[in-house]
DNA sequence: CCAGACGTTGTT
DNA sequence: GTCTGG
DNA sequence: CCAGACGTTGTT
DNA sequence: GTCTGG
């Protein structure tokens, strides 16, 4: 699954070629994104729109909900089923976006019975993208909250040996047909999400700091043993 | 018809 | 054990 | 995901 | 909102 991940490199003339977005806001560096926190989603609002980055809340809160503390339970959706659950359903169809990410954090479990918390992150430590579903949520008031998932599948390559669960990661070339509010051929976005990316992905054991979601800070990812020398 | 759920993961 | 908060 | 709380009443 | 269960 995906419980917690980071984005540390947030230089607006990174991320705006590699998402295709014109206007970067100031972003802070994060080492420990966790559930129910605001950070950067990318979106195409209307068909045609440009793409933007906006800060949503991690946890996704449908339209009927009556409280935002659902979203508590929604920081996941399974793509073997998102298509179909009545609380991602029409997100998937209408609401997709990409979480703006250079790595994500697993615990492997051991046999002594402890947790070794690993980060997975590509070998240039580039960003890159989870395939992600939007809501818009209006309380009482009717002031309206932003809040989204994170789509997840059977673990691959190295992250397998971490965990059985992990992000669904999108190829740029995907980002396109993933973000159109018009694509609503759900056998494409199936095909899109299922031929996932991030086999590259290197493992990379960590502090166990990063346990607590207050620690933030460049400790979080440095390696734990030295690395070996290419 | 109305009432109630709507989620994932890990663990047992 | 289970729920809430981050 | 992990960390941390988990309760009420009355009195100060 | 929409589906399932009664």
């Amino acid at each position: 699954m995906c419980g917690r991940y980071t984005l540390t490199n947030v230089a607006p003339n990174l991320l705006g070629p590699l998402f295709g977005v014109d206007d970067v806001p100031l972003l802070s560096p994060r080492f420990n994104v966790s559930p129910t926190q605001d950070v950067p989603i990318v979106r195409v609002l209307s068909p045609g729109a440009p793409r933007t980055i906006e800060l949503a809340r991690w946890g996704l809160v449908p339209s009927w909900a009556k409280d935002v503390s659902i979203g508590d339970r929604m920081i996941n959706a399974r793509v073997e089923t998102a298509a179909e659950k009545p609380a991602y359903r029409s997100s998937f169809k209408s609401k997709r976006c990409l979480v703006v990410t250079d790595g994500f954090y697993e615990w492997k479990k051991l046999a002594n019975g402890k947790k070794q918390p690993c980060r997975m992150h590509l070998p240039d430590e580039k960003p890159f993208a989870f395939a992600g579903l939007w809501a818009r949520w209006k309380d009482a008031e009717g002031s309206t909250l932003d809040t989204f998932t994170i789509l997840t599948a059977e673990a691959r390559a190295a992250v397998a040996d971490v965990h059985d669960r992990m992000p669904v990661i999108l190829s740029p070339d995907a980002y396109g047909p993933w973000l159109d509010p018009d694509e609503h051929r759900l056998d494409l976005l199936q095909s899109i999400v299922d031929a996932r990316s991030g086999d590259d992905l290197v493992v990379t054991p960590v502090s166990t700091r990063v346990n607590n979601p207050r620690n933030e800070g460049p400790e979080n990812v440095r390696p734990l043993f030295a690395q070996d020398p290419a």
